[in-house]
DNA sequence: GAGTGGTCTAGACCACGAG
DNA sequence: TCGTGGTCTAGACCACTCA
């Protein structure tokens, strides 16, 4: 096995992390400033935040310039159902849920023409969006629908899925794992080193035609996305 | 709009993106030293490594100790095809694959057990894998199969999938994003602080037996996962 | 303004890789 | 052995938060 090397900044790090999932530092609480745990540790401030900067990565610690090192609360882990065509339904929280949404009309720039298959420049209703479990935020989502679609929407109309899943006939969705940029990460309440989940959702009705596309960003520390299929079993004969 | 702050670090990881899409440095070099670097930026070391930190989360440079830092090859994006209960299959590939497995018998540890919903310490068969697009690795797959299922296979048989897969009823995936471990940043050459794509895949037969259980790791930079739902049209009259 | 984290420096010393 | 990156120090100075 791999003889990891015990550096300064990964003991550091994993005395920090026991201190934590201990309860001695409690969720929420601050943590003594940088300098004051360099001085325990007996390490400069750089190594100090290097050990840090592994938590952050972790999701345990939220760094708030001029004010201190947080423990982040407990990750209540959320579940983002594909297929369903849904945002955020189908999710288990323990805790009360928040939404926030906001919606306007766009041109359509060209990423999004080619994924709606839509003539550049035409109108698009989009809706920004975001989840939030008390305080901290859970996901990100920018929702677009051609215009026509989705006519009579005033600013803080509702999303819109319900109102057009029966009319879907096929949901792709692509995801991909990177890190946030930094408007995500502002966004989330994430450090730029937490990975995050990027979803990319596509849903055409029966004519071909994309009546829906969904960009969503989860943080990766506490939500995770779970699709299900069910095959056509091959009992030859009768058919599902 | 935010004021991104235009510290040096970010400054000349601009610039050296600039470097290595424009192709000055190609695919595959070395960079020059690091100390190199820092004199020609006017800067210390230590803020010139925090620079190629940037590149490194981004899959741009790899860095390898004692060596150098070298510019990655292009990422030919791979896409692992959800629900269709194999791996690797259904990648895009424009480059030639070459795959690796390792098969052995274990006896079930405490996560897997109720993974697979079987006894504990019952026999799996293991299957080690992975894929390479020429030296670069590409996927990390451990798969399980209850040994009863998987009967006669010699260390080094083919993959498993294809054989169960006409028995299979439902594949569940669930899809996270995180940082690599530090084994899986090496198999996988990445850098710890490039996200990888977790795959947790579990099959069962029509029975609610589990026949398959994966777990993938894809690295986030040159990989993502698609999943189509095919949804069933509400035309009156069948109920779904 | 006091106290916090953020950036950066100019080194020292260690660990690894290849010849 | 020598050149490379990896870790760490002991500071300086700046930017932000909050009373």
């Amino acid at each position: 096995m791999i003889r990891p090397v015990p550096s300064r900044r990964h003991a550091i790090a994993e005395d920090l992390r026991h201190q934590i999932s201990s309860g001695h530092f409690k969720a929420g609480e601050r943590l003594p400033s940088e300098a004051q745990l360099a001085t325990r540790y007996t390490v400069s401030t750089s190594t100090l935040r290097s050990a840090l900067a592994l938590l952050q990565g972790e999701g345990l610690v939220e760094k708030i310039h001029g004010s201190g090192n947080f423990v982040r609360h407990p990750l209540s882990r959320i579940t983002y159902t594909g297929g369903a065509g849904t945002l955020a339904t189908g999710t288990t929280l323990s805790a009360p849920l928040r939404m926030t949404a906001r919606t306007t009309t766009i041109e359509a720039p060209s990423h999004l023409t080619t994924l709606l298959n839509v003539p550049t420049r035409s109108l698009l209703t989009e809706v920004i969006f975001s989840t939030h479990e008390g305080r901290t935020p859970h996901s990100l989502a920018h929702i677009y629908v051609p215009h026509d679609l989705a006519p009579g929407h005033s600013p803080a109309a509702p999303p819109l899925p319900d109102q057009i899943a029966v009319r879907l006939a096929e949901v792709q969705e692509r995801v991909s794992a990177r890190l946030p940029t930094q408007e995500e990460a502002t966004a989330l309440r994430i450090s730029p080193s937490l990975a995050v989940l990027s979803l990319t959702r596509v849903a055409t009705d029966a004519a071909g035609r994309v009546v829906e596309a969904a960009l969503l960003v989860l943080p990766g520390d506490r939500a995770d996305a779970l699709f299900t299929t069910r095959l056509v079993t091959e009992e030859r004969g009768s058919k599902e």
